[in-house]
DNA sequence: CTTCTTGCGTGCGCTAGCGCACAGAGACGG
DNA sequence: CCGTCTCTGTGCGCTAGCGCACGCAAGAAG
């Protein structure tokens, strides 16, 4: 991040309403979020709510065992910490940082606040919810019917439309935690990615070379989520933006 | 069903303001819903929200090869369709009936216009929708790391806690729809279960003769979803309802 | 340049769950 | 009472993924 990061870059917060977002800027902390860092825990109160810029935050659930899954991924085209304003103010389940950048932050209650008092601004979080509940229902079923090599390349696409370039900083523990699965299980798979010329990876860092032909592996779910979440953050009928084909 | 329902018999128009009940109530209409019944298909447009009685109906998602995996369930202490109030007017997933029933079904539309018209019913639904939240994340870890035994439990608590008594018209095929996994696997862990005492079952018919012992034999993911639902839902600080313990 | 740490590769035995095939047994209509 | 359909039981070979153990090599630290 050469640039200062400005909370347009975050695609909630630029399709605020223009006098919704002069108010909330004076208040939007700019925070570094480093790889690892724990935003919040499993049944803690939610302090603030994040916005990413160029961060990448996975929701994951811990078990009492300590075995993990992630439940859904969270970049710039979304919010961590729906508790707030779906009322709960917490959720069972950890926020953690799987990529490193920078979010900038709000107050609960002062987002709180502001979502209840304007509708058109609730009705975009609730969009973006409906997201989270998609990706979390295909997670779900991907995690039943789909074999580590398919959720491998899904959950590739899903971390690289959050970024921008093609490089991944990752290991291939990390994302075995993501995905529930053993480590060796990840390294197999990568490994195939890797003889097939469609990744490319040395210790931590993964370039993907050629994402079409992810595509074509991945399982149907990464197409189905993304899809759907186009179709509730970024078709706005009669305006500018429609038909914008993409994430980022 | 020998007497007739009532809509008070579903928690979230039982806890919507007396005033808010009246006007709804003549637009209530009482629907039978029969074994199987598809309330709404992937991709549909919603054209009513559904408040069960008695009913069951569980949220489903079809792979592209035929494959299904549940991805939540719904009983009396919901409603089918908050994609109404979410905004997305619809979901990647089919509605069925479960569990043979009634329930109220109300115009997508009206309830919309309720909804927003009343912030404390709003706050009522995003609250229930947090739950809906939870249980999908959490079938997502449960399809993750838990043997066909402890989701099987799960499920059979699940639908016990939706239903009056201790008897479930459900047979395994069905069963390995829901959970996503083949009959077969069914019918060895409810065998196990048969001998452990625990149900006794025969042709599609389900007996639970020791909740207890099922609760102890389901994984985590059970008491997780039904602790974070009953705070969600039925914890109200400083009115006559706090600390009902169960969701029936 | 050495030493240590971290990340990746690999092999091996094991189990859960799959796909398939078929058999028996209750329910039910004619 | 008989044929038919639906539901459940069982057996068998197969594979994906697990747990464990160990080796190796690239960077970092000294």
């Amino acid at each position: 991040m050469s640039v200062m990061p400005i909370p347009q870059q975050n695609h909630l917060l630029a399709a605020l309403p223009a006098e919704v977002q002069q108010r909330l800027l004076v208040n939007l902390e700019l925070i570094p979020l480093p790889l690892g860092m724990v935003l919040y825990e499993s049944g803690d109160a939610l302090r603030h709510v994040y916005f990413p810029i160029d961060a990448i935050v996975s929701l994951l659930y811990v078990m009492e065992n300590g075995a993990s899954a992630e439940i859904s991924v969270v970049g710039n085209e979304g919010l961590i910490g729906v508790a707030v304003f779906m009322g709960g103010e917490s959720t069972p389940s950890r926020a953690i940082v799987q990529s490193a950048g920078y979010a900038f932050r709000l107050l609960g209650k002062q987002f709180k606040d502001e979502v209840n008092r304007h509708s058109e601004m609730l009705h975009l979080m609730l969009r973006y919810t409906q997201a989270l509940l998609t990706q979390m229902a295909q997670t779900a079923v991907c995690n039943r019917h789909h074999s580590i090599d398919q959720q491998l390349c899904r959950w590739l696409l899903l971390s690289l439309d959050r970024l921008s370039g093609n490089q991944l900083v990752m290991t291939q523990e990390l994302i075995a935690n993501m995905l529930g699965v053993r480590r060796e299980g990840v390294t197999e798979a990568a490994g195939k990615l890797q003889k097939l010329g469609v990744i490319e990876y040395s210790r931590g860092h993964i370039h993907v070379l050629d994402r079409c032909k992810l595509e074509q592996l991945s399982c149907e779910c990464y197409a189905v989520v993304k899809k759907e979440t186009d179709r509730l953050l970024f078709y706005v009928p009669a305006e500018p933006r429609q038909g914008q084909p993409a994430l980022r």
